[in-house]
DNA sequence: CTGTTAGCGCTTTCAG
DNA sequence: CTGAAAGCGCTAACAG
């Protein structure tokens, strides 16, 4: 009924537990006949090694962290895909921690991680994380961290990003084509790489069509999307509205659009959205709604295959590898000057 | 550099390794000046307990399993997200495994599970999966199973569900009411308690409304949704075309989507789809595609409740609880006869 | 080829 | 109030 362990085999079968461990693991210092006498017994048990007592001996738990943002953001949804399946053939498994967008929940989160739970780290940053300095403590201990998409450009581990400057520059652009004059620039954070990339491209796409850069157009907004849809809403109903939104992150593009459904602001005919989005559901979105698509399965698949390349000490624990990968923009709706 | 352990702050301190871990657990045999001193050094130290160390003597991991068919499917995130709160509010930790509704996946993992990896599991069985066998092994090992909406009716562990009857006839009628006379139904499983209920609700709302039940109007889906885009489409190129569709499961409704846009048929105009969604972006959704709406974030917390409580040995681990919880209709587009 | 032994880091009797 | 010692299940030196 119990557990069935080394040492019961061991004792059924009248040899000692090294023996049954060593048959088990087909070492060859073991002769044939008890190999085949040990599997027989162990399968007929249901033999399962306890990962954990191996884990202690050997430091390794064949467990891995993931922490996201969020779960219910497709970008997100499909990039643990992609990291679960590599996972899974891998041998690995996956602890998943969501932060809310909050640093506070980051922190935490990572002091868990501290103790040896895992072996290492995929992460993809809050908003509002502005250093690595809660993560130090964990490449102290050796835990072996990759980022994707939601990095800062400073820390020492591996990266799986997208061309962010470009996406940035081209959403504008499209926007521009689509006649628009006065974009807006939501953003969620000051310090991620991505917020910085993807509003450079912003700027520069402006600068190049020659339309000012309006500050009063770029919205610094929080992990709270109530209180970012309010702050939509005001600038759209401010004399500042703009005909046009970009988006950094999907859930901004979801308020943005509600807003403009609030205010009855037709889409696209008064205001156009572009919004990285990976909604797999794009299909369905009201025509208008354009997005950039970044992949994300391929994203998280990158991601995993990088760190278990660390875990496996095929390279260095902080060897600085970087990954990037194209997005796509998909042009929804007219592209035409409303 | 180094792990600290217990032995490192006994030795240290120049007391025994026992003191140090009754110290920390805050033993009432140990003194007050002793405990201070522990604590301090440990917190400068920045001690962390190693969690499987713990683990192998306690026989308790507070790793739980989460099983689901998907992650890119906003029913499951949100799920995902209540149960990750519960958790990390009771100290637990999630290990996420996908099926993509593969029978075989979810054998594979519950064999993965049998080695004591997770104290307990939840779980969200896959279409495919036709009886609880391959699970039986697990609650002989006594680690508690909680199933959350993707039931099989005969199992005896905890379960979460949704008034599933109830919601399939209101769907069905939903459609009814709007001047649908050819419904087609999109089913997932035969097995799954959720399929059949939902089936169940379909056909008697189609009794009391006099319309005959057509077989061929009763799609059995898989899970490969290519497959399903193509047996839709087989089924609106027919003659058999319905002029309403009940998705049972959100990706069957976005592949119905999928194939009327392919055959440019309108929504609602032509075809009228209802279907179980949890799209947190449906405010986006094309006017046409009406919603049953489960409280899935509700369930994902009352699910890890319920399993934590087994955990606890507040109820037996085999105890049969049931909760079931209200879905909502969200009707969309016209809902009046085409 | 096989057994003995010593831990991995922690908790928990059992003695003082 | 504190320490010694056993042991959770497993692996890996070290002997034979």
């Amino acid at each position: 009924m119990d557990n069935v362990n080394l040492k019961k085999i061991a004792e059924t079968l009248n040899i000692s537990i090294s023996s049954v461990s060593r048959a088990l693991r087909d070492s060859h210092e073991i002769g044939e006949k008890t190999k085949q006498k040990v599997r027989e017994l162990a399968e007929q048990l249901n033999y399962m090694p306890n990962p954990y007592a191996g884990s202690l001996r050997k430091q390794r738990t064949r467990n891995i962290a993931l922490v996201v943002p969020e779960v219910a953001n497709n970008f997100f949804a499909m990039a643990i895909n992609g990291i679960e399946a590599v996972a899974q053939e891998k041998g690995y498994h996956v602890l998943i921690y969501l932060t809310h967008d909050y640093l506070e929940k980051e922190m935490e989160i990572a002091r868990h991680l501290l103790n040896g739970r895992v072996d290492g780290i995929i992460m993809s940053l809050s908003g509002e994380t502005v250093s690595t300095d809660h993560l130090q403590k964990l490449t102290d201990k050796e835990i072996p961290i990759v980022f994707f998409d939601r990095i800062i450009e400073t820390f020492s581990g591996g990266t799986v990003t997208t061309d962010d400057y470009d996406s940035g520059y081209k959403a504008t652009e499209h926007l521009i084509q689509a006649g628009c004059k006065d974009i807006a620039y939501l953003s969620i954070s000051k310090h991620l790489y991505i917020a910085q990339k993807r509003m450079q491209g912003y700027k520069d796409a402006l600068q190049k069509n020659k339309i000012p850069l309006r500050d009063e157009l770029i919205i610094q907004c929080s992990p709270d999307n109530n209180k970012n849809k309010e702050l939509i809403l005001k600038l759209l109903k401010s004399k500042n509205r703009p005909d046009g939104i970009f988006a950094s992150v999907e859930r901004l593009a979801i308020a943005s659009y509600h807003a403009c459904q609030e205010l009855k602001l037709h889409i696209p005919k008064k205001v156009k959205i572009i919004g990285f989005s990976n909604l797999e559901t794009a299909a369905l979105l009201n025509p208008g709604l354009s997005t950039i698509t970044q992949p994300a399965f391929d994203m998280g698949k990158e991601a995993a295959t990088m760190l278990f390349r660390k875990l496996e000490k095929r390279t260095t624990i902080n060897a600085s590898e970087k990954v990037e990968i194209k997005s796509e923009l998909v042009a929804r709706g007219s592209t035409k000057a409303s």
